[in-house]
DNA sequence: CCAAAAGTGTTATTTGTACACCCATGC
DNA sequence: GCATGGGTGTACAAATAACACTTTTGG
């Protein structure tokens, strides 16, 4: 160790620790994030993650739900998918002080429109393409957490988290669709989610109409399981590099 | 944000931010890592992961690697695989006071008996399996660290990093089976990795011998690629949850 | 009837797996 | 010769991808 083991508090330039969140959901067939419009400098006017620091007796995970639920409107946000991201720490990250952020990502069904959290801060659902730079570095910090969101779709069950409880296989599918900017073959697709048992399970009787027209869709939910074996994986976007 | 936005920088409980180092090699067939022992209460004579204070203009990338020297004694580790892991932030962590770790994972080829670092803290490699509890949330960490490095063998690159700069498939093979715990068939191993092309590339004319006995295996240097495609899957330990 | 979306079936191809087998070396 | 580890070939099973086709709804 490198500072004198009897810890004196203020020994150190304290560090503050802050969470910042990126908020992803499936809107209008797009991936979009949820941004909030800084009022002040540095970076007034531009867009960022919403965040905020780290409470002296709570985790990094309790802030960033609190956060969540502050940033959303939603009352209950226990049920909502909420996972560490990275940590940044680059010592000029902010201009002000130093700070190092915890980064979270968060996945919502079709939400309600935000409100901005318990200041002015405007908050808005943006397509994740085609946004200009972000405040501080919370660009490389949305691309990180897209590129996670991306990865994990393949091995694990985390696309239902992106839908309301009862959906069809049709909305699912767009999920897939919308984060990785591909298009899948729907019988397959759909035999492959099948096949992973836990992955969704059929509301037994249940059915309902997708775009008005169109045979009626049978309802799924999402099921126990956490891991999707085999992984459905997305498609090389060129000339495969293997084999 | 929930705090006032003109930081003021001690108007908060300082909250000190440590790296925490899993540093795993493969001696003797088995996965190891390199541990401390605590020299001062809390849990004076547990052992415990190498780390040490994030300095005020430091990163907490650049204080690993740091850490990573000190506890070591090798002069160079710029070329050591070095990634974060995640970041551990339960308010009562460490008894004394607030502290917020980021934990990193480390890489080495079979190294050096460890020295200790600055401090008189004895360091040591000792095997994955079977460790009694150690010191903190450091069975967490470590527990963590391992599973990551065991997913990212799947997927990634990242087995060259446990082997000197010119190795034998075999020992590549041994990398694989001593993280996995498991038994690789030699020919589909050897099939998968020069399948994937940048994996490893071969040294045109050299052969070395690896037991003493046997034929003498050519050599390999990790090539450029970081990807694994197609994966290489770890066989499923038991009944397999899938299809 | 037509368009649209759900759902089923079929087939060719690729990939993975479990082996059997040969090669080169030390003892 | 024989044990040991490196390296090659092959045959079967399983997973994947591409696409034709049927079903059920609204207009």
């Amino acid at each position: 160790m490198n500072a004198p083991e009897g810890y004196d508090k203020h020994a150190f330039e304290p560090f503050a620790v802050t969470v910042d969140l990126a908020v992803f959901t499936v809107r209008a067939g797009a991936l979009q994030v949820l941004l909030v419009e800084r009022g002040q400098d540095p970076y007034a006017g531009q867009w960022a993650l919403p965040g905020g620091f780290v409470l002296p007796d709570e985790s990094a995970e309790r802030a960033a739900r609190r956060e969540l639920a502050e940033e959303t409107g939603l009352v209950d946000v226990s049920g909502l998918h909420l996972e560490q991201l990275r940590t940044y720490s680059e010592p000029d990250r902010d201009p002000r002080m130093r700070v190092v952020s915890v980064a979270y990502t968060a996945l919502l069904p079709d939400p309600p429109e935000p409100r901005g959290g318990g200041d002015a801060a405007r908050a808005q659902w943006l397509p994740c393409d085609g946004l200009g730079p972000l405040a501080f570095d919370h660009d490389r910090i949305l691309a990180d957490a897209r590129e996670r969101v991306g990865a994990k779709l393949e091995y694990a069950c985390l696309a239902p988290a992106f839908c309301p409880p009862e959906f069809t296989l049709g909305e699912l599918q767009q999920v897939y669709e919308a984060v990785w900017g591909t298009v899948l073959d729907r019988p397959n697709f759909r035999r492959k989610v099948l096949a992973t048992p836990g992955f969704v399970e059929q509301i037994p009787g249940a059915a309902r109409l997708t775009g008005g027209r169109g045979k009626p869709a049978a309802l799924y939910r999402a099921g126990a399981a956490t891991a999707l074996h085999p992984p459905l994986l997305r498609p090389s976007p060129e000339g495969r590099p293997s084999s």
